[in-house]
RNA sequence: GCGUUCAUAGCUCAGUUGGAUAGAGCAACAGCCUUCUAAGCUGUGGGUCGCAGGUUCGAAUCCUGCUGGACGCACCA
């Protein structure tokens, strides 16, 4: 007998136990196993409903007809469940549903906000971004089963300091860096350049050495900015401040009207409705297997068919007061660099409804800073500007107590500990006001009932400064009632809105000769290793048996099918090992750990749905079963009838019904799996989940033999085979780890 | 120093809104492919749930203190 128990304390009264049984939701009564357990019950009044002869306006549920017995030891009540029907009924759901299994409408009508991958343009997409792409896409589909609309941004490291220091080093770095470069591979090159800038100003030489001299070093002329008494490195600063100083001032002349623009926003925010519609389609298309794979082989470059003219670039470099050069700089890197990272979030299979970019904000940022400081909740402080912040004050000793009022406090009125840091002293802004300038942008466009930022738990401080800001603000919102009621609404309708959702670090990520690891090197790897797999597999003369006939005739080692499997094999590896423990936790990187495709792997979880589906295919071939239309016929019967049953129900004395039951058990847990999920922003619930049902999967698959069995008894397994499939391959989609039909 | 966060098997981790005997994978060892895909399955060994108190009928889970690690702490993002 099944058992379904849940906590009920001693001094539950009897009147609550009966508002259990009458199927009320009582909170605070057994919490997550109620849950369970009324979530058993809604399925026993849908089978009631449908029910023949049953009024489909009162459902009656009949206790005896899904449960055995009740009874109460210790602090329990336990339910026994009558374990076929209830089998028959978590298939017959399933069926009905289909992909949609599992679907609830938790966040209906609400709008979230998913800031994910966030990748810096001048530096590679590595293994950090993989991190929160992989989160912020699953949590993206996650959300958007529990009925959320999902907006999903992809918020570029587009601008700040460090933009300066890469103008810089693109004008004066010209020996050992073609531009030829710069347009094959850009981000390589950007990256190049970056390191570049580092090393010549963290060179010891560079405090004495002439900048003169290191200018025509590296290839260029004279230059008026570098005086005789100039040395390198306070050149090569100097140069990189003042550029990106010109080029947020270049920015700035793009200024709109903040007031206007936020009207704007907010009179547009009901057009575009279809993003819901997107997410859904994006896990069709991967369950369809139809995901659109471009591989970096037929990636035709010429798609980033931006004007690159050396002559021009170098032009640029030239100085003009308006920032007009730095900016066609800047531009350039932007546009290249996103075109890049298009090109690698398809290989991933990850999309985005938006690109924005820091940048975006610098526009208002000038606006925000003057109505913050003309009302107060900001001010200037040794030359830079600043919201006190409260929280986080330093209980030091003494010493450090007076060394904080000095540092920290012009006036010595107050203890603030670690103050919101807006702009620097040169007036050049920062990106805790960048982020505030945006989430008052994203609010009047997208009106968020919620805003999640997938970022790594490094930045804890920056984001709970953040939140705390608008916090301030919005306590403040009087003071700008007066000229700037739109950007008051905005403020308060953000605050108690955002959270941030951190994961841990990767610990020991670079390449076997110890540099830094592109993403794509590291997708290739394992991509390499399932190839290797594959071919080990057919040196036994296995792989034909599950490749397409077309590789059957070709069995090349380079043939598309086997290279596609390769890839996506390789995905599912390195993607899962991003997802599959809890976000916290750094993931201490290990090559074999992340090469290995046993145990708790994306690939054990891609090969038990290859599993499942080849077996259905042997039985509906060997049977003549066609299972389309099979399973068709099951979901287009609008009520439960007896001939129904017949073909669902798996007479409990089956020899392998125990472990059926096990695993329908399991499956009727989907839906409260997602839930969570969502609830604690934590993929690795549906992970860890995904890898228990394959297991059990697996353990039944290796027990029973189904093939030969007689064909009324191996339908049933079908339709129950066809179910597990269906669970396993949403929960990987849900993760965007790609599904297989065979490898 | 302050803040955040983590500590469960040799290793990597589940289990944490208090509940029944703390579970997987890897590694080790012993088995299972003429029979539905062995990227799988079965079995064995392996635990003071960091330490010490507290709350409770009951603590890996909640509270306090301690120890150890990671990250962060004024003009980088």
């Amino acid at each position: 007998m099944a058992k379904y128990g849940f906590k009920a304390p001693p001094e539950t009264t009897a009147s609550e136990i009966s508002a259990i049984l009458n199927f009320n939701s009582t909170a605070g009564i057994g919490g997550k196993r109620i849950a369970v357990f009324k979530n058993l019950l809604d399925k026993v009044k849908a089978y009631n409903k449908a029910k023949p002869g049953l009024s489909g306006r009162q459902p009656v549920l009949y206790f005896e007809d899904l449960f055995k017995a009740v009874e109460a030891k210790g602090p329990y009540i336990n339910f026994y469940v009558k374990k076929d029907l209830f089998s028959a009924l978590i298939i017959r759901s399933i069926l009905k549903a289909g992909n949609n299994y599992g679907r609830n409408v938790s966040g209906k009508g609400k709008t979230i906000v998913i800031d994910f991958s966030s990748p810096n343009i001048a530096k590679p997409f590595g293994v950090g971004h993989l991190r929160s792409t992989a989160i912020g896409a699953s949590l993206a589909n996650i959300y958007s089963f529990c009925g959320y609309k999902v907006i999903k941004i992809n918020y570029l490291g587009d601008f700040g300091t460090q933009f300066g220091k890469l103008i810089t080093a693109f004008c004066f770095f010209k020996k050992g860096f073609p531009l030829s470069e710069f347009k094959d591979e850009p981000i390589k090159f950007l990256y190049k350049l970056y390191a570049g800038f580092y090393k010549e100003v963290e060179d010891e030489s560079a405090k004495s050495t002439d900048a003169r001299v290191k200018i025509k070093e590296w290839g260029g002329k004279d230059n008026a900015n570098a005086s005789a008494t100039m040395s390198w490195r306070s050149f090569l600063e100097t140069d990189a401040r003042t550029r990106f100083k010109k080029l947020e001032f270049a920015m700035g002349k793009n200024k709109k009207d903040l007031n206007g623009f936020l009207k704007d926003c907010k009179s547009n925010r009901n057009l575009d409705n279809t993003k819901m519609d997107i997410n859904i389609n994006s896990i069709r298309n991967i369950k369809g297997g139809n995901r659109n794979m471009n591989t970096p082989e037929n990636y035709n470059k010429n798609g980033t068919n931006i004007d690159i003219d050396r002559d021009e670039l170098c032009n640029f470099c030239n100085r003009r007061k308006d920032g007009a050069g730095e900016f066609a700089i800047w531009t350039r890197f932007r546009k290249l660099s996103i075109n890049e990272f298009k090109r690698i979030y398809s290989i991933l299979g990850v999309s985005f409804d938006y690109y924005e970019g820091e940048s975006e904000s610098a526009v208002f940022a000038g606006d925000i800073v003057n109505i913050l400081l003309n009302t107060q909740i900001a001010r200037q402080s040794m030359g830079a500007i600043i919201i006190p912040l409260d929280f986080g004050s330093s209980k030091a000793s003494g010493k450090n107590k007076a060394e904080n009022k000095d540092k920290y406090n012009d006036n010595n009125d107050n203890e603030t500990a670690v103050p919101g840091l807006l702009a620097k002293s040169d007036g050049t802004s920062l990106y805790l006001l960048r982020d505030i300038v945006t989430a008052i942008i994203r609010y009047a466009k997208y009106n968020f009932d919620k805003m999640i930022y997938v970022v790594g738990s490094e930045q804890s401080l920056h984001f709970n400064q953040l939140f705390n800001i608008f916090k301030i603000l919005a306590e403040n919102k009087d003071k700008l009632k007066g000229g700037h009621s739109l950007l008051a609404e905005c403020i308060t309708g953000i605050e108690g809105k955002l959270s941030h959702v951190k994961f841990g670090r990767i610990i020991g990520m670079s390449t076997r000769k110890g540099n830094l690891v592109f993403l794509e090197d590291y997708v290739n790897e394992a991509k390499e290793k399932a190839l290797n797999k594959i071919v080990e597999v057919t040196d036994d003369g296995r792989l034909w048996l599950h490749m397409p006939d077309s590789a059957k005739d070709k069995p090349s080692y380079y043939s598309t099918e086997i290279k596609d499997t390769a890839l996506k094999i390789g995905l599912g590896a390195v993607i899962f090992n991003d997802l599959k423990t809890r976000r916290i936790t750094d993931v201490n990187f290990n090559w074999d750990n992340v090469l290995s495709f046993e145990g708790q792997t994306g690939p054990y979880l891609q090969y038990t749905t290859a599993r499942i589906n080849s077996l259905i295919s042997r039985i509906c071939t060997e049977y003549g079963v066609d299972k389309d239309k099979y399973i068709k016929n099951i979901r287009s019967k609008k009520k439960a009838g007896e001939d129904e049953a017949d073909m669902l129900h798996i007479p409990g004395t089956d020899e392998d019904f125990g472990d059926i039951y096990s695993i329908i058990k399991y499956l009727s847990l989907f839906s409260d799996v997602i839930k969570e999920a969502a609830d604690f922003s934590e993929p690795s619930i549906v992970s860890t989940y995904l890898l228990e049902l394959a297991s059990l999967f697996n353990k039944y698959y290796q027990n029973y033999k189904l093939l030969g069995l007689e064909i009324e008894t191996i339908k049933k397994r079908l339709l129950f085979l066809y179910a597990v499939k269906t669970v396993i391959s949403s929960g990987l989609a849900m993760l965007s780890i790609p599904i297989l039909e065979r490898m």
